[in-house]
DNA sequence: TTACTTGCAAATCATTTGCAAACGT
DNA sequence: ACGTTTGCAAATGATTTGCAAGTAA
C-alpha cells in the first residue's frame, strides 16, 4: 500500500457516483497528492479493475470510466453529454435462457443509452 | 454510393458474425479494393454508425467492433481471448423498473462476459 | 535487503483530421 | 459545375511502457 494508491482511492470515493475517467482520478488525486504522475494513476486503476477493487466501462467514443462500487448495478449512458447513472439491481431484470454452447458465464454488464433529463431540458 | 463505400459493406458481410474491428474490415475491403485507405474505411464506419446503419461496439481493452446485425440483440464477450458471440433476442429478457428521473431511454446494449468454450478447451 | 512502485518521458495504439486531388450526381 | 469523398500523412487522445531511482515490507 503506498501513499499514490491511497490517494488514488481516495480520489475514486471523492468522486462518488460520478464514474470519472483517469484524468479525473488523476486530478483528484494531485489535489492530495500532488507529485503523483498518471500513469502512476493509470497503473493503479488498472491493476484494481483486473483484481475486482473497480470497475473499468468502456464507453463508446471516450475514454474509459471507472466506477470504485463494484456491486451488481448496470450504467445508463447519456449519449448527448456523456453522463453516466447508475440504476441499481433491484431495479433491473435481466435473464439470458440460452448462451454460446460450452461457455461460461462470468458477469453482465448492462449498459442502457438515453437522453438525461438535463439535455431534454436544453 | 462510391465504390469504398461498397467495399466497406461488403467487408462487413464477409466478416459474417465476427464483429469485425476496423483494421479488420480494412484488410477484407482492400482484398476488393486495394486502393482504399485505412481513413477511408473509418470515415465510413463512422458515418454508417450514426446513421445507424450498423452498430459500434465499444470494449474495454482493445478496437471498436462493428457489426452491421442492427436488430435487437446482445453480445457476449469471451474476456480470454475477445471473440465477440450473439444472443439473439428472443433469448434475453430485460426489464427496467426505474430509470433517472426524465430521461428517455434510447436503446440497450447488453454486453455479457464469458470464458468461451475454446478458450476453456486450453 | 529485495521485490514492487514510482515519476518521467517516450512509445504505442486506435482514431481523427487537414488538404489537395478525384469522384459522384 | 459543385458538393462530397478519397488517399495520404500528420495530428490527436488515451493508454502503456522502459528505465533509473525511490519505497514498502
Amino acid at each position: 500500500m503506498t501513499a499514490q494508491k491511497m490517494a488514488v482511492i481516495r480520489a475514486l470515493e471523492e468522486a462518488g457516483r460520478t464514474h470519472p475517467t483517469a484524468d479525473t482520478v488523476y486530478a483528484l488525486a494531485k489535489r492530495h497528492l500532488p507529485s503523483i504522475a498518471l500513469g502512476t494513476v493509470y497503473r493503479n486503476l488498472t491493476k484494481m479493475a483486473e483484481t475486482g477493487e473497480v470497475i473499468k466501462i468502456a464507453v463508446p467514443d471516450g475514454a474509459d470510466r471507472f466506477d470504485m462500487d463494484v456491486s451488481d448495478h448496470m450504467h445508463i449512458l447519456c449519449v448527448k453529454c456523456g453522463k453516466i447513472y447508475d440504476i441499481e439491481e433491484k431495479d433491473v431484470k435481466v435473464e439470458i435462457s440460452s448462451v454460446p454452447a460450452g461457455a461460461e458465464l462470468i458477469r453482465f454488464d448492462v449498459m442502457a443509452k438515453c437522453i438525461c433529463a438535463d439535455c431534454k431540458a436544453v
